[in-house]
DNA sequence: CATGTTCGCGAGTGC
DNA sequence: GCACTCGCGAACAT
């Protein structure tokens, strides 16, 4: 009954949508008459396919192989991989890279034309293309894994915020904001991380730049009532960050003293996040990051982006706007010592912009077409070149304890600097993903190099003035290493 | 590869 | 305001 007008209405707000469904369109391209019973008949058996298909799996060796790729990393010969462009197995057909192998005569060694057969190209499997999938299938989190954390970290935050919502006066306003990779879909191998942001809403603030970079800020409050008023120093009207987020962790505290298997991590200096630790649930134990922030529900000021966030030419200029035009968000979060002072602001009560809520929004519509990635459109391999290039930073962190202070989030950002200078959806094209991802490498270690990486939202911030210049080349040094041999490296 | 599942999420609704 | 349901998309699984 009000089922029906619901459906209605959901449908009309899709206006941009096509009006078929994706079924029909499906079914649009569609050869004939012919074409058409066989699809039924297809739904019951589909073995029979052979007739027109004939000319065109001419050159397809018998059907017993299907596309098994798991014998490849071993046999791949380290060799191989070093010439990996121009290295043709057609990766269909015959999974063996090996030369040798005589199942068909083998090709005219011809070199490739870049551009000249874009089809050929798409059947073409380099050895790293095959290794690539290899692994990101590998980086998958298992669906079991996947829901029984999934559920176990739901069931917390609801406790969290229940409790917050009853028992305290200044955070009951509260309200979640999931972000992170687990929300992004960007988390790989395991459901080990969350990041959940506690909102508490605020209008009319007045923001001091704490230092040069340009992302930390002081913030003052209007006058009037407010929840928040006994954080407010009394000089200057200042919201101590230390003030609110040691509260906050108290009673997160109180109400994670309950739960069975859940843990409170020490405070570390500086750090937005109460961290919780769950165990008991899966192979490895659970983070849970529970950030507090403000959500100032005003426009960005301009001066926060300044030059920063260029995503005219990628998203475009609309996407930017809706996106300037949304809530900001502030998390008591410091660098350096929290007793330094500047202006009469100690640095343990100011506060760091937060745009994760807009990283999660552009990673989610991350395409220059609307489209991008939805059935029987383009799909694109940006984010699995983005997984894969966590994974090798993560997998070159553990073999040297030198590479500590690099994070997924230098990985992420060097991600959207570059989508902006690469923006088309054509240049992220599935069957790529072995030529985007060694472009997304090369972009990396140039920032390496120079040891610069801009905050992509802020660019005065740079992201690399943490690590050492020694450290910065030498993990440029590694990568490089690994993209010009083929990544042995995904290979153990 | 088509089809089925589950989770995340926004919109809508009813209390 | 809030909690709940619904329908959809993304990703995993078969």
């Amino acid at each position: 009954m009000t089922g029906r007008g619901r459906l209605h209405k959901a449908r009309s707000l899709d206006v941009c949508k096509p009006v078929e469904t994706k079924r029909a369109s499906r079914r649009g391209s569609g050869k004939g008459d012919m074409e058409e019973k066989k699809s039924q008949v297809l739904k019951d058996e589909n073995k029979p396919k052979q007739r027109e298909k004939k000319d065109i799996d001419e050159e397809k060796p018998a059907g017993s192989v299907k596309r098994e790729t798991c014998a490849l990393p071993e046999t791949v010969p380290v060799e191989a991989c070093a010439t990996p462009k121009t290295a043709t197995c057609d990766g269909k057909s015959k999974k063996l890279p090996k030369e040798t192998s005589n199942c068909k005569e083998q090709k005219p060694p011809r070199t490739l034309r870049q551009d000249s057969v874009t089809r050929l190209i798409s059947k073409e499997k380099s050895v790293d293309e095959v290794l690539l999938r290899k692994t990101l299938e590998k980086l998958k989190i298992k669906k079991v894994q996947r829901s029984e954390a999934a559920s176990s970290i739901n069931g917390i935050i609801k406790n969290i915020m229940d409790h917050l919502k009853k028992n305290t006066q200044c955070f009951k306003d509260i309200s979640k904001l999931p972000t992170g990779s687990y929300y992004e879909n960007l988390k790989i191998s395991n459901p080990d991380e969350f990041d959940v942001m506690m909102t508490i809403p605020l209008d009319r603030v007045d923001l001091q730049p704490f230092g040069d970079d340009g992302a930390f800020y002081s913030v003052a409050l209007k006058r009037g009532e407010s929840s928040l008023k006994r954080f407010m120093q009394e000089e200057d009207n200042t919201l101590s960050a230390y003030g609110m987020l040691k509260e906050f962790r108290e009673e997160v505290k109180k109400c994670v003293k309950m739960m069975k298997d859940v843990e409170m991590e020490k405070k570390k200096i500086g750090c937005p996040a109460v961290t919780l630790t769950i165990k008991g649930v899966g192979p490895v134990p659970i983070s849970l990051d529970v950030v507090l922030g403000i959500e100032v529900r005003t426009s960005w000021p301009a001066e926060f982006t300044k030059d920063g966030f260029q995503i005219d030419d990628w998203l475009g200029k609309k996407v930017k706007q809706q996106h300037m035009r949304k809530p900001y968000y502030l998390v008591p979060k410091h660098e350096g010592r929290a007793m330094a002072e500047r202006d009469g602001v100690l640095a343990k009560d100011v506060w760091r912009i937060s745009f994760s809520h807009v990283e999660k929004e552009i990673v989610k519509n991350h395409g220059s077409e609307k489209t991008c990635c939805e059935d029987g459109k383009i799909r694109c391999c940006r984010k699995g070149c983005l997984k894969l290039l966590k994974h090798m930073l993560g997998l070159l962190k553990e073999e040297d304890s030198s590479f500590a202070k690099f994070c997924s989030y230098h990985a992420k950002t060097t991600f959207f600097h570059t989508c902006c200078s690469r923006n088309k959806d054509s240049d992220w094209e599935a069957s790529r993903l072995s030529h985007c991802f060694l472009m997304l490498l090369e972009d990396f270690e140039g920032h390496l190099r120079d040891s610069k990486l801009p905050n992509f939202f802020i660019p005065t911030q740079n992201l690399l003035s943490g690590p050492s210049n020694r450290s910065c080349t030498s993990l440029a040094r590694r990568i490089k290493e690994e993209r010009e041999s083929g990544f042995p490296i995904f290979l153990k």
